[in-house]
DNA sequence: TTTAGAAATGAGAATTATTCCTAAATAGGA
DNA sequence: TCCTATTTAGGAATAATTCTCATTTCTAAA
């Protein structure tokens, strides 16, 4: 545990959207300015394979780090284009038993509306 | 619809596994060698937006492209270490009723066990 | 404390995957 | 056939990430 990633791991615990390695490196150069990028990368793997974070893979963009560890699902929304959060239990145990599968780890994304912009959509549609 | 373009399309169409662009450059070369990876690689964002192909995000690799449009899961089998299609059928309209969002196309990557390599290692397991 | 060895860092080069640029070639309709 | 818009080949450029290695920092034994 170095200062550098004791300083990579606060940045993450203390926000609550999905950072980027490069968000992650500019907010841990303003508090130590001799950070490198490659320090910044190294440690986000090791903690991604320590499981103390998560890593998001998207097709439209840099890969994005999350403290948050419960499973659950990402959804790029077409409306405000933010990455949103979904929670959605037992997707794990669904897929095992359907597929006759070994499920370790999975990663959801989806494309579309969030809850939000679904609503509003849906009100627009009504009208 | 260019030389090229048919090319590429004949290539995808006929294999049944997961092609990354260099492997759809390779085949291509060797029945038409001046064509150009760029060439490969705008044809297949065509096809990928025309919706002829899918396009298969990963986190250990390049992408890839599949002729199967039905949507289905992958898994990485970390026995055999393939790319294994899964079918799952209703996956969207269970995430679109439990998430009260809408879903323009999701991908979903598993890791973790294929069926052959899940039964080998349950047989194991009870030996 | 020193110090030896191990591990991690900083800086930048290298790699990988992909997209962009441009002059030349080609498709396909008149 | 001719014209023009599109596409191509080839290579440069870009973006994200990993690698290299000399230097620094940590650890724990002497």
């Amino acid at each position: 545990m170095t200062r550098q990633r004791q300083l990579i791991y606060k940045i993450i615990m203390n926000t609550e959207g999905h950072l980027s390695a490069d968000e992650i490196f500019s907010y841990a150069k303003a508090e130590m300015p001799s950070i490198a990028l490659g320090t910044v990368y190294r440690n986000l793997r090791l903690m991604v394979e320590d499981k103390e974070i998560r890593q998001i893979i998207t097709d439209y963009g840099p890969d994005r780090y999350d403290r948050n560890m419960i499973p659950h699902e990402h959804l790029h929304c077409d409306g405000c284009g933010k990455l949103v959060d979904i929670t959605f239990g037992g997707l794990k145990e669904l897929l095992e038993n359907k597929g006759e599968i070994a499920v370790a780890d999975y990663q959801l994304n989806i494309r579309g509306l969030c809850p939000v912009c679904n609503a509003k959509q849906k009100k627009i549609r009504v009208q």
